[in-house]
DNA sequence: TGAATAGTGTCTGTCAGACAGTATATT
DNA sequence: AATATACTGTCTGACAGACACTATTCA
């Protein structure tokens, strides 16, 4: 008998075993900037624990999906965008599986990070999923700063923190911050995106010498509709930002 | 009744439903720096299925601990390492969990990257767990670079990939490089580590001149052996390194 | 003394940060 | 004209890269 046929008498007698089990969720830490301010998604939890309290989105990854595939599902259900149409950002964050993170039973959720493109000035209406008593965008920085009074259910307010920590360090060295924004945007749009998620003003004039030569320039010019010069317009490819930008405060 | 007796009492109804449950292994991608030579530790399955081909040790996520924990004890029932006495470096990689990468039944694995520290010339000697025919260490960039003639088993070379990617990475902007090295060491074994991990030589001038003020100095200095002036020692604290080291060749 | 290694000094080009100055628009 | 915004020019200090040089050890 060859090597290939033990292989597959092997899979039509394999039975699983009582290996543990575990129900895996994927969580979505949406994030988009509006009015100078990031920005996340949540729901109000309608269903015990933790009910009336500020949770992630999120759900059950389907026995036939990846947690990619499932998070990308629960985005458009939870808030009606198509992954497949819109530029959406989407990429894991990390994995969250201490015992008893979840007092109903074991619950392992596979975070994922997601950007949300928008013009700067309105965002798109998220609308409460199943157990969800309701869903609004919440200012990151004050709700981790613990200024607003509210409190996040199970471990999320830590999975909250750690996903704008990774945007923030990525926007140092790639242009993904770009993915905040719609398909083409002016250097001052950008710009403002830096400030909501860094928390911090940037330099405009050093911003532009810097960012200019990392973004596709289009050619075209924004109608000035405040008073001002006309900006140019840009669109940007994932790429490296290298030396990358330093950020205030860092040190 | 009030919130509290709500809680309480919903927690004691609670079945767990036919939510959709999975297999959770604990992968690790152990590296260890000796000859000058970033090496992985592999095992050899000894069971269907990829019999015989090369594997990240691993294992199953017991119900009672985190994926966190169960890679330590991974670590320690495989290579006979104890987490608690020596300083190992572990972190958490990322989670897989592409339906059908196992080809028995649903597993989703989340990889973690752990950092061995050696003397950079002899290596701990790893032990074939349950399952597998023998363990050893094996060359990172020559697996990679396919010039082994060996091949990884399930997705386990994209994970070996992205455990690279993710400590060359780091090791930019923090001194994780040392949690390679014993707890005291010289600049020139330093930089033997960072010279292993991104294949690529380095300036020992240079890399002294911005290094030093990154780490502590003992005060003390090694024993000359091979002929030369006798090399400081210092020791590292996880700090971050600002700004940066550049990567040669990354551009 | 000669070889090998550790560490410092020096020069140059690049770039960040600060900020002034110019150009182009609206009102 | 006044004002607001976009962008460029300029200066300075810091630092990376290259490399020469000195210092300290072993054989």
């Amino acid at each position: 008998m060859n090597e290939a046929n033990a292989e597959r008498d092997y899979l039509e007698s394999y039975r699983p075993g009582d290996y543990p089990s575990v129900a895996l969720t994927a969580d979505l830490v949406v994030f988009a900037v509006t009015g100078g301010v990031l920005r996340v998604a949540l729901v109000r939890r309608g269903a015990h624990p933790f009910k009336g309290r500020l949770a992630l989105p999120g759900g059950f990854v389907g026995p036939r999906e990846s947690a990619e595939a499932a998070a990308g599902r629960e985005l458009s259900e939870e808030t009606g965008l198509d992954l497949g149409t819109l530029p959406v950002h989407l990429e894991q964050l990390a994995t969250y599986s201490a015992p008893g993170r979840d007092p109903r039973m074991r619950v392992v959720s596979v975070a994922h990070l997601v950007l949300l493109a928008t013009d700067g000035t309105s965002l798109p209406a998220v609308s409460a999923g199943t157990d969800a008593a309701g869903a609004d965008w919440y200012p990151v920085h004050e709700m981790l700063a613990g200024s607003t009074g509210e409190s996040l259910a199970f471990d999320h307010l830590q999975i909250l923190a750690e996903g704008l920590q990774r945007l923030a360090g990525k926007m140092e060295y790639t242009t993904v911050a770009a993915r905040l924004l719609p398909g083409e945007f002016t250097l001052t749009q950008l710009r403002t995106v830096y400030e909501a998620v860094w928390n911090a003003p940037l330099a405009a004039g050093n911003f532009t010498r810097k960012m200019t030569p990392q973004l596709e320039d289009t050619g075209r010019k924004v109608r000035a509709s405040t008073g001002g010069a006309p900006a140019a317009l840009f669109t940007a490819s994932d790429r490296y930002i290298y030396p990358p930008l330093s950020r205030p405060g860092q040190e």
